[in-house]
DNA sequence: GCTAATATCTCTAGTAACTATAGCTTCAAG
DNA sequence: CTTGAAGCTATAGTTACTAGAGATATTAGC
């Protein structure tokens, strides 16, 4: 007999253990980013180590934005251990040149909110200016061909 | 006759100056995020510049990962400055609050990808610290039951 | 004025990355 | 050995676009 209970999980377990939800486990199977795992004689889902291992870097790589298209390129370099690193370190600084663009807009928006929150200590609004600072604040293309 | 040319685009303009794609622009009035404009004689859509600053402030918020339902908010926000404070004050807050909670998770992402990028000079995949990291590094939930 | 190229129109369908529902089967505890 | 939780498949819905198809409009050159 095969040691069964060793180091398998069901699905409900993966789901608690990783975070995942249950759908999106059985998703990632369908659309090839987790293995196909074995099953149980009445053809439910057996999980092992390898599986959460897997799933743990799945997730933790979309909560840090990766892409599935990222994420499949990334762990096919896993896969291919003998492959020079460059590769990854230019996806993951791809990502950091991104967040930092996201890190800075969000800062001018923080200002502008505050600024809004403070302007609005009784009374009326007035003038809230928020349009006008996201509407303007161009980056990449100029809003008006003025400058 | 009417002014015609003096403030007036066509889709393709607003979508040159905006980096909004034509379909994207053709979707927003569908939901309801941009205002129908006018008609030419030929049904084509004639924009002024309060749809320019509209859409980019649109963009620009879709950029800051805001999503359509708070993009809503935000405009009707500023549509409507005659109103009540201490209920545009609760809205921008709540706004002010999410942008606070977004820039902090950004903050740890950009750090974890910046030891990313260091820890993976040069070398073979097999070295690289990245897919462990991604693997390995849980947060909130705990990858096995051990600590 | 007329033609050719380009732009725009509507409508439908596809994408990414899930999430939810329906209706059934299987497993585990009492 | 039954009953309730957990799992199965399959389909459809969500958000925020994006890409055709085929028809009509506008504009530039002759």
């Amino acid at each position: 007999m095969p040691a069964k209970n060793l180091q398998s999980f069901t699905i409900g377990r993966l789901s608690r253990e990783t975070g995942c939800k249950i759908p999106t486990i059985r998703y990632y199977e369908q659309i090839g980013l987790l293995p196909a795992p074995g099953r149980s004689a009445g053809n439910q889902r057996v999980y092992g180590q390898q599986h959460l291992s897997r799933l743990a870097f799945i997730r933790h790589s979309r909560e840090l934005g990766f892409s599935q298209a990222e994420i499949r390129q990334l762990l096919d370099l896993s896969d291919n251990p003998e492959q020079p690193c460059a590769e990854i370190n230019a996806i993951a600084q791809r990502h950091l040149d991104e967040v930092n663009l996201r890190i800075e807009r969000l800062g001018a928006l923080k200002a502008e909110l505050e600024r809004m929150v403070h302007a609005c200590q009784g009374g009326k609004v007035g003038n809230c200016r928020v349009i006008d600072t996201l509407a303007n604040h161009a980056h990449g293309q100029c809003l008006s061909s003025k400058h």
